[in-house]
DNA sequence: AATACATTTAAGCAAATGCTTAAATAATGT
DNA sequence: ACATTATTTAAGCATTTGCTTAAATGTATT
């Protein structure tokens, strides 16, 4: 892309470089979370992950009910869920239930703290 | 959207208006939080705010030559974490430092526990 | 005042996202 | 076998996103 180099008088060439080796080695890791954290960052799914959470497992049905959204719709933000590792389904007759990954419990746990917390950044309502 | 309830015969209403009463009371919550989880679910942000979070504070100069990306490209990326109130800047002469709020910085933190963690979820790498 | 530097902003565009509609699967009941 | 139910999948489309390039803004230096 741009193979400059900061040309700022007070650049810390030092620093640069130690930032360069130190996001190298986190690569994977970052990229990752980024895919995690994009498909939480979504109202829709968000909103999913969280019922998910509440109520152990529902259906796509019951998703589509409370949500008040189109089956399809759902059904296919949860297909994105289920391609990041996040949630998993049952398969029970014909209905099929989602619920959450064990491996994702403790990291959706810290989202939603974020949300029950008295933090200032969220600004909470009827709780 | 639609109106249908679903029609499943296992389908448990109680549950279902119980689930549409508690997403409605979160509702503020879920839509803040999934666009603070937005905007950090992106690799380059997602990079830039691990860096600001080692280093207190960065130039964009400094994240475009880290980051190997167009400075106009940097600052894009940080206007909406600014806008998003998750960073701020400092400025001095003509260079503008960014750095992470105070209130975001908890909740970042946790973010980066679960890369440095044992997670099964993130594969790590050369740590 | 003129030039250089650090950054922002605007415009344009390709790619990704999220929804809608309609058709396809698969299990259940008749 | 046929219709119903629960869901997925495919196609289409409008919107959003993230980058590029170029011009604009503001500060520092000469």
């Amino acid at each position: 892309m741009n193979n400059q180099v900061c040309i700022r008088a007070l650049a810390d060439i030092d620093q640069i470089n130690n930032c360069k080796s130190k996001i190298a080695s986190k690569e994977n890791s970052i990229s990752q979370l980024s895919l995690v954290l994009g498909l939480a960052g979504n109202k829709v799914r968000l909103r999913i992950l969280y019922l998910l959470y509440e109520e152990k497992e529902l259906c796509v049905c019951d998703l589509s009910d409370i949500l008040d959204m189109n089956v399809s719709a759902i059904s296919q933000h949860l297909r994105k869920l289920k391609e990041g590792n996040i949630v998993d389904v049952r398969k029970e007759g014909q209905t099929y239930f989602y619920f959450i990954k064990n491996d994702f419990l403790l990291i959706l746990e810290s989202f939603f703290n974020i949300i029950n917390s008295k933090s200032k950044i969220l600004k909470s309502e009827t709780v």
